[in-house]
DNA sequence: AATGTGGCTGCATATTCATGCAGTTGCTTC
DNA sequence: GAAGCAACTGCATGAATATGCAGCCACATT
């Protein structure tokens, strides 16, 4: 039995663009084309109808925006997966699709080769997104540079810290760690002079991005 | 000329890893084995010796933990690419290593050309990411359904929240607002009503990232 | 005019937090 | 083995927070 094809759609305003695209698409056996729409409203009203397994979705189209025709669709038709096409590498624009619940994020200039693998991957449940961009998102992790003093806490202290944001008042934080309340305390006074902070707001805003 | 080599070195625990990662380097002409070492402590003490550009680390070795190593390793040597192997598809880890400064996170059954590939993406600027992974990463930013409660809050509400978040104690974010603590107090109520939240700490956080 | 509503203020109180002081255990160092 | 130190526990207390109840005012609805 031949595998399922993977239905793909796709939203572009750029007719070369949709064309190529649409091209590739048909010539790939794995793949199923099932609409080809140049703007995000028409792809709003048609693609429910017809629920595509991927969606292959310009970010930048007049009228529209390809962000908000993400939010839409993915409230409609929550299955769909959509991949994100731009050529700017800007990081509003991604952070904005990912919120809005695109899975993945590509440059126009990514070879086809790795289109048709971003397609597999996005439909497998991954997230494929190209390097420079996904550096963007790593980021957004990792303290801006030079050291934090949450650095040098011990695995203990970083454990007391990640309960302290999740909200757990000491009593329940103790319960979790295993150690008496006072001991909690312990760690608040240890961890507030290591941080150089004097409130649980603080030290838990640090720790989350200081 | 010839095009520079990329110089990588690797830790890891597991010998048998160790020497076919190492074997794949070496066949590589363009990448240029500069250690090998079975631990985080032998790898601290030596990479700084001579810096490679990417390495390569296995996240769960005993002793130091890989994580451990690579947020010790960046605060020694801040230009070294971190590339995180892994056979788990562990969350907690996979932040906690974007927090301690990995650029990219594979998993240990990514294919070898794959692999070559993610040590010039990380060496190149990117952060290569395995799929899978990547949608963790990804699912972190969209909102689990619907939209966060954050949008639909007033601007008072919203400046409230900003100066709670800077550690203001309610008399100092009166005073910033111009308004009595009473009405501090007010917008305490109708903000975490609105957050479903019941203490400063969980606003922030869900103000931060919600 | 009466009623209702949303934004703000005031007051009261129970809970939680921040921090100082002191005592224990166990391990290292001279 | 004495002294030092780090991790933990206990107790105390003033400060800050969370939340209930109630009154006021401006404005909209009936």
């Amino acid at each position: 039995m031949q595998v399922m094809q993977i239905k793909v759609a796709i939203v572009d305003d750029d007719k070369d663009m949709r064309t190529s695209l649409a091209t590739l698409i048909r010539r790939t056996a794995s793949l199923q084309l099932l609409g080809n729409y140049a703007n995000g409203e028409i792809a709003l009203e048609e693609i429910p109808r017809q629920p595509p397994d991927v969606v292959l979705m310009d970010i930048n189209m007049p009228g529209m925006a390809g962000i908000e025709c993400v939010r839409q669709l993915k409230a409609i038709v929550p299955a769909v997966q959509v991949l994100m096409l731009t050529v700017y590498e800007d990081s509003d624009s991604l952070f904005n699709s990912l919120k809005a619940g695109a899975s993945g994020y590509l440059l126009k200039r990514t070879s086809s080769s790795k289109l048709l693998e971003a397609v597999r991957d996005v439909h497998a449940g991954g997230s494929p997104m190209s390097p420079q961009l996904a550096r963007r998102v790593v980021q957004f992790f990792s303290k801006p540079q030079g050291e934090s003093q949450i650095t040098h806490l011990s695995p203990g202290e970083r454990e007391f810290l990640q309960l302290l944001t999740k909200g757990y008042v000491y009593k329940e934080i103790a319960e979790q760690m295993n150690i008496s309340t006072d001991t909690v305390r312990y760690y608040v006074r240890t961890v507030y002079e290591k941080l150089h902070v004097h409130s649980r707001t603080e030290a838990v805003v640090k720790f989350l991005h200081g």
